[in-house]
RNA sequence: GCGCCCAUAGCUCAGUUGGAUAGAGCAGCGGACUUCUAAUCCGCAGGUCGUAGGUUCGAAUCCUACUGGGCGUACCA
C-alpha cells in the first residue's frame, strides 16, 4: 500500500481511540451521529499530506487545529493526545508538535527502504487498485472528420488519452468514446462543393486533398458572402465607436470634480477599446474582400454562388432526411476522412474502444425531440423546437425550423444510448471550455428527465494560444494544421538527435532508423508534454522552440533520464528484472538516495490527484519531481563505480525503479521512452 | 445586459478539501565535463500573489465589492 494511505489509515486508528467519546451508548453508534464522526474522523485523516519545506520532516499531518476547536481545546494538547494514541514506530520516527499543532513524521529509512523494494517487485509499483472501481466512459478528441485537424484537437485528444489511460491504471473500468462529426454541415459543404467544383480524379486518387480542398473553398466562398454582407454595417459600427471616443475626449476634457474624471476616463478606455476591435473587424472583412478582388477566379466562383450559406445547409438537411444522392456521397467520402484521421490517431498513438460518431445517432433524433415534448420539456418557438430551461437566456435547440437537428440533440441522443449500453457511473466531456452552457444545458435537461445514475462532467479546457497571446493561428487567419505541427516538432528534435557537438555522448553511434525513431518519440512527447503540464482549465500558449528545447520542464528532460538510467544497466550488463525479483532493500545513507527513494514512492498520490480533479498536470509535476531528484543523485552517486558490490548493488535497485516509474508515468500520458537519446 | 473563466517573479506557468519563510522553468549572473550520457548538476539574483474590505488561530486559496482581460449568449459544433 502507498505510504501516504498507511499513515492515513494510522491517524484514522488513533483518531477513533483517541478522542471517540467513550460512554455512548452502543446502539446510538450506527446512528446519524456515529456516522458523521466517522465522516470527520476520515476528513481529519486525510490531513496528512507531504511537508511543505525538508525540515519539517516527510509528511505532516494539520489536523489538530481544526479538531482542537470542534473539541474546544487547546490545539498542541490535541496534537499531544493524537501523538500519544498513534502506532506508527514500524514507520516512522517519533513525530514531533511543532508551531500552532502541525504533527511532523519522518519516515524510517528502513521503511521507505522496503518500500523500494517491494515497489520494484511490483508489477504496479506498489500503487493498490482502487476497491471501487467505477465504469467510467470518456468522450474525448470528437474532431468534425471532413475537414483537417488542426491545433485545437491537440488539448482534448491527449487530456483524454491521459485520463483515459490514468483512469484505467487505477483499475476504473474505463470505456473510450470517440464522438466524431460526421453528420453536421461540413458535410454540406463538401457535398455542395463536390456538386459544384468537384474534381473526380483528384478525388480518386487523392482523395484527401481533394475533399479538404472542396472545404476549403466553400468555407472562403460562404466567408466572402458574409463579408460583403457585414461590411457596410461594420463600418457604421466603426464610425459609432469613433464618435463614441470623440464624445467620451470631450467628457473627460470637461469634468470638473475628481470622481467624475475619474468616471469619464474609465467610459474613454472602453470606449477606445470598442473603437480597436471596431477597426480590426473593418480590418478584416476588407482584406477578406481585397483578397477575393485580387482572385478572378474565385470571383467569378463568388459572383455564380451568392446563395451558398443556404444552399449548404439545404445540402445538410437533405442528407438527414434521407436523399439518395447526398447519402451516396456522404458514403463515399467518409471511409476517405476515417482514414485520414485514424492515421493521426496512429502516430499519436491514440486508440479509441469505441468511435460512435454523430450519425450513429441519427435515427433516433426524432425519438429524443419526441420524448422531451412528451416529458413537457419541448415547446415550438418561431419555427424551431426548443427547450426553455430556467436559468437560461437562450433555449436549447434541439430541432431547427427548416428540421434539421443540432449537436444538442445528437448529444442527447448519446446520453441515453450510452446510459442504456454500458450504464457508466461517470461519463466525462474532454471538451473545449467554451462549450460550458451548452453542458449546463444538456446536464440539466437530462436531469430533468430522471438521468442521475451516471455523473456527468465537463472536463473543460482552455484555448492554445499563439506568441501573441490571441488563440494560435497562422498568419492568414486559418487554423494550423496538426500534422504540420508535429512534422515540425520532431524535426526539430531530429535537429538535436543528430546535432554532432554531442556525437560523442552516446556510446555507439545511432543509425538513421533509431535516430528518427528518437526524434519522433521526443517530437511528440514534447507536444504532448507540453499540454499536459499546464492546467487543463487555463489558456496556454503554444511556443514549439520552447517545448523542443529540451531544456527544463520538457518531455526531453524525462525521457533523458530515463535513458540515463537505463544507460547505466545497459552499461553494466544488468537484468533490471532480475534486480527486481532480488527485492535488494536499497541503503540510503546519501541525502540524494533517501530524497530519491522517498519521491519514488509518491507517483500513487499524483494519479490520486489526477483522478481527483481530471488533471494530468499533478503526474506531470511528479514526474519532473521524480526526474529532478534522478538528475541530483546520477551526479552525486556513482553506480557503477560506487566502490563497493553492496553499494552499486543497492543503487541499482534504486536506478531500476527510477527507470520503471518514469517509463510507467509518462506511459500514462501517452508518451513513449527511449533506451536511449 | 446576463452568464462562465481568469489575474502569482522580466517572460511562461505550478501551487493537493485554507497551513509553517509562495515554488519551478526560461531569460540574467557565477561555477562544475580525463564522467555510469553536460539533452546534466551547483550557486546568486528576482514577489505589496490585480485593488480594497471581510471570515479564520492561519488566506494566493473561501466571501463581497471594484479594476483589468478572455470566452459564451436562438436555429454552427
Amino acid at each position: 500500500m502507498m505510504i501516504l494511505d498507511r499513515l492515513k489509515r494510522r491517524f484514522v486508528a488513533a483518531l477513533v481511540s483517541a478522542f471517540e467519546p467513550s460512554g455512548r451508548p452502543v446502539e446510538s453508534s450506527s446512528g446519524p451521529q456515529a456516522d458523521s464522526w466517522a465522516a470527520e474522523v476520515e476528513s481529519y485523516a486525510s490531513m496528512v499530506r507531504p511537508t511543505a519545506d525538508v525540515r519539517f520532516g516527510d509528511y505532516q499531518s494539520n489536523c489538530a487545529m481544526p479538531l482542537a476547536k470542534r473539541l474546544g481545546r487547546s490545539p498542541r494538547e490535541v496534537a499531544q493526545q493524537l501523538v500519544d494514541a498513534l502506532q506508527l514506530d514500524d514507520l516512522c520516527h517519533p513525530p514531533e508538535i511543532a508551531g500552532p499543532g502541525f504533527i511532523n513524521l519522518r519516515l524510517k529509512d528502513e521503511c521507505l527502504a522496503a518500500a523500494v523494494a517491494a515497489a520494484l517487485a511490483d508489477e504496479r509499483l506498489g500503487i493498490e487498485p482502487v476497491a471501487e472501481p467505477l465504469t467510467v466512459l470518456v468522450d474525448y478528441s470528437s474532431p468534425n472528420v471532413a475537414k483537417p485537424m488542426h491545433v485545437g484537437h491537440i488539448r482534448s485528444t491527449v487530456i483524454g488519452d491521459a485520463l483515459a489511460r490514468t483512469f484505467r491504471f487505477l483499475g476504473h473500468h474505463v470505456i473510450t468514446d470517440n464522438h466524431l462529426g460526421d453528420w453536421g454541415t461540413q458535410f454540406g459543404m463538401v457535398i455542395y462543393g463536390f456538386k459544384h467544383f468537384g474534381d473526380e480524379v483528384a478525388l480518386s486518387s487523392r482523395p484527401v486533398d481533394e475533399l479538404s480542398r472542396l472545404y476549403r473553398l466553400v468555407n472562403r466562398l460562404i466567408g466572402y458572402h458574409a463579408a460583403v454582407q457585414d461590411q457596410g454595417a461594420a463600418v457604421m459600427a466603426a464610425e459609432a465607436a469613433e464618435q463614441a471616443v470623440a464624445r467620451a475626449e470631450e467628457v473627460v476634457a470637461t469634468a470638473a470634480d475628481p470622481k467624475s474624471v475619474k468616471s469619464a476616463g474609465k467610459d474613454l478606455a472602453a470606449a477606445t477599446r470598442k473603437r480597436l476591435a471596431a477597426r480590426q473587424r473593418v480590418d478584416e472583412l476588407g482584406s477578406t474582400i481585397a483578397a477575393a478582388d485580387a482572385d478572378p477566379i474565385f470571383l467569378d466562383q463568388a459572383r455564380a454562388h451568392r446563395e451558398i450559406a443556404a444552399a449548404v445547409l439545404a445540402e445538410t438537411a437533405k442528407l438527414h432526411e434521407g436523399d439518395a444522392e447526398n447519402v451516396a456521397l456522404w458514403e463515399r467520402f467518409l471511409p476517405y476522412c476515417r482514414d485520414e484521421i485514424d492515421r493521426v490517431y496512429e502516430r499519436l498513438g491514440v486508440s479509441f474502444d469505441y468511435t460512435l460518431g454523430e450519425s450513429f445517432y441519427h435515427e433516433m433524433l426524432g425519438g429524443v425531440v419526441e420524448r422531451l415534448r412528451q416529458a413537457g420539456l419541448a415547446s415550438d418557438s418561431e419555427g424551431a423546437v426548443c427547450v426553455f430551461l430556467p436559468g437560461f437566456d437562450s433555449p436549447m435547440i434541439v430541432r431547427k425550423k427548416d428540421g434539421a437537428y443540432l449537436y444538442a440533440t445528437t448529444d442527447l441522443a448519446t446520453l441515453f444510448y450510452r446510459q442504456q449500453e454500458f450504464r457508466p457511473d461517470e461519463i466525462l466531456y474532454v471538451v473545449d471550455s467554451r462549450q460550458g452552457e451548452h453542458f449546463q444545458k444538456l446536464f440539466a435537461v437530462a436531469e430533468r428527465l430522471g438521468f442521475t445514475d451516471a455523473r456527468l462532467v465537463h472536463v473543460h479546457f482552455g484555448t492554445v494560444l499563439g506568441d501573441d497571446g490571441r488563440p494560435f493561428k497562422t498568419r492568414s487567419g486559418t487554423s494550423v494544421g496538426l500534422e504540420s505541427l508535429l512534422d515540425e516538432a520532431v524535426a526539430k528534435a531530429l535537429a538535436v538527435v543528430c546535432d554532432p557537438q554531442r556525437g560523442g555522448r552516446v556510446e555507439g553511434a545511432m543509425d538513421e532508423p533509431e535516430q528518427r525513431q528518437v526524434a519522433e518519440s521526443v517530437g511528440l512527447g514534447a507536444i504532448k508534454y507540453a499540454d499536459l503540464a499546464h492546467h487543463r482549465t487555463s489558456d496556454y500558449r503554444f511556443d514549439l522552440d520552447k517545448m523542443v528545447s529540451l531544456d527544463g520542464n520538457t518531455s526531453a528532460y524525462i525521457q533523458y533520464a530515463y535513458a540515463r538510467a537505463r544507460g547505466i544497466m545497459l552499461k553494466g550488463d544488468i537484468d533490471p528484472d532480475q534486480v527486481a525479483r532480488d527485492q535488494h532493500p536499497p541503503l540510503l545513507t546519501e541525502p540524494a538516495e533517501r530524497a530519491l527513494a522517498i519521491v519514488l514512492l509518491r507517483m500513487g498520490e499524483s494519479l490520486q490527484q489526477v483522478r481527483a480533479d481530471y488533471a494530468p498536470n499533478f503526474l506531470v509535476d511528479y514526474l519532473y519531481d521524480a526526474a529532478k531528484a534522478y538528475a541530483v543523485f546520477n551526479d552525486h552517486c556513482p553506480v557503477l563505480k560506487a566502490g563497493s558490490v553492496e553499494a552499486t548493488r543497492s543503487r541499482l535497485v534504486l536506478v531500476a525503479l527510477t527507470a520503471r516509474v518514469l517509463e510507467t508515468g509518462l506511459s500514462l500520458l501517452g508518451i513513449r521512452v527511449v533506451p536511449r537519446m
